[in-house]
DNA sequence: CGACTGACAGATATTGAAATCTGTCAGTCC
DNA sequence: GGACTGACAGATTTCAATATCTGTCAGTCG
């Protein structure tokens, strides 16, 4: 009991305890133990464990996003950074579905319960893609009339790449095959795409 | 107890019970109560529990099959076509969800444990599909290589449509704009599509 | 003979009592 | 005074005893 306790260490902790017994076990107590605490003590720095569950997922989603910032290689064209962006997430989050898979079901609690988290989440990554769409308009390789929507139209597309509902199938042998068509069909559909605003364009 | 048992009967038994109960409540024992006889005529004419639902389940999927059965109107384009068949599958879908909870449900359990159920059904649909792309091909409305694949490419990139681990999102109040946004960018994507064989077209 | 029954073993589900956990707060300790 | 404790009430979870269910099969009945 060196220092004052912080809302940091208690993260780190939670974090430990988290990746140790998983959403379904993990006890406020538990966190309070391994920090040498009495668990009255978490509570003065969180209101709930709904929030430091929260907190929790965010500063580890956080280091998602920052993962995922888009590259913008040289020489590349807008498709090409749109497929290496959409391939490194998926692998990203296959990755996390096997390496860490209790922060992966924190993560799916989190999206089948309250709603702020997982729109946080989308919402910064498909603000990524606009990024990407964005840059394909100024170079006239992609056509939309309104980015925000095609990204989330794109983000749409390829839900059962990173949606944890389907996490279960990443591990199918065909599912890259899976993915490389509807990449295709979608960075094909960027090319000329044109969102209906009333009656279907079709 | 009039005639001889029959599966039939015992099918229109068990989805009775299914609708009332659920298929976590169901029993063999209330199926045979229902009928009448004791559970072990049941399993003279199915070898298990698991077989009963899968044999009920396959018979609601029929039915779906045949009434998404593709309408290839005159005067309508491919494109159109497809629009319609996604829409109505997409409506038949929600429908079962809010309608009959309980069979929507024994088909998410089924999607969950066995894989033999979903795969037919989801090869019968993929089936219909590449019909009309098909149909485009042939007046070069679209283009792609691969009709299969392209078929299976735009079941994937419409899953959050029809997948019933979806479900409880479509209820959303805007996803019918998603629905329609996605739709757009597929349908943009078949006038030029083609699918990668070893690396990237990106 | 062949459709059906009913009793049975092992597996699964239900129940209610006991244990644990969450969230609070008056009180302790530096 | 402010960080922390520990005891507490109500909610949730665990656990083991009990009941029900699944699948089998020897035996009944027409």
């Amino acid at each position: 009991m060196a220092e004052t306790l912080t809302g940091e260490a208690i993260l780190a902790a939670t974090e430990e305890v988290l990746r140790r017994y998983g959403p379904a076990k993990a006890t406020v107590v538990d966190v309070a133990k391994a920090l040498g605490v009495s668990h009255g003590s978490v509570y003065r720095h969180f209101p709930t464990k709904a929030a430091l569950r929260e907190a929790v997922t965010r500063r580890w989603l956080d280091a998602i996003h920052t993962e995922m910032e888009p590259r913008f290689d040289q020489g590349l064209t807008a498709a090409e950074t749109l497929r290496d962006w959409l391939q490194r997430l998926f692998d990203r989050k296959r990755h996390s579905h096997v390496d860490e898979p209790e922060l992966f079901a924190t993560f799916q609690v989190l999206v089948k319960e309250s709603d702020t988290i997982p729109t946080y989440h989308v919402g910064h990554l498909v603000g990524h893609v606009a990024r990407i769409i964005s840059a394909g308009v100024e170079t006239q390789e992609f056509v939309t009339d309104d980015v925000r929507k095609t990204a989330q139209a794109v983000w749409d597309a390829t839900d059962m790449f990173h949606h944890p509902a389907h996490a279960q199938e990443w591990g199918d042998p065909h599912i890259q095959d899976a993915f490389d068509a509807v990449v295709s069909l979608v960075i094909a559909g960027l090319r000329y795409n044109r969102i209906p605003s009333a009656a279907g364009d079709a």
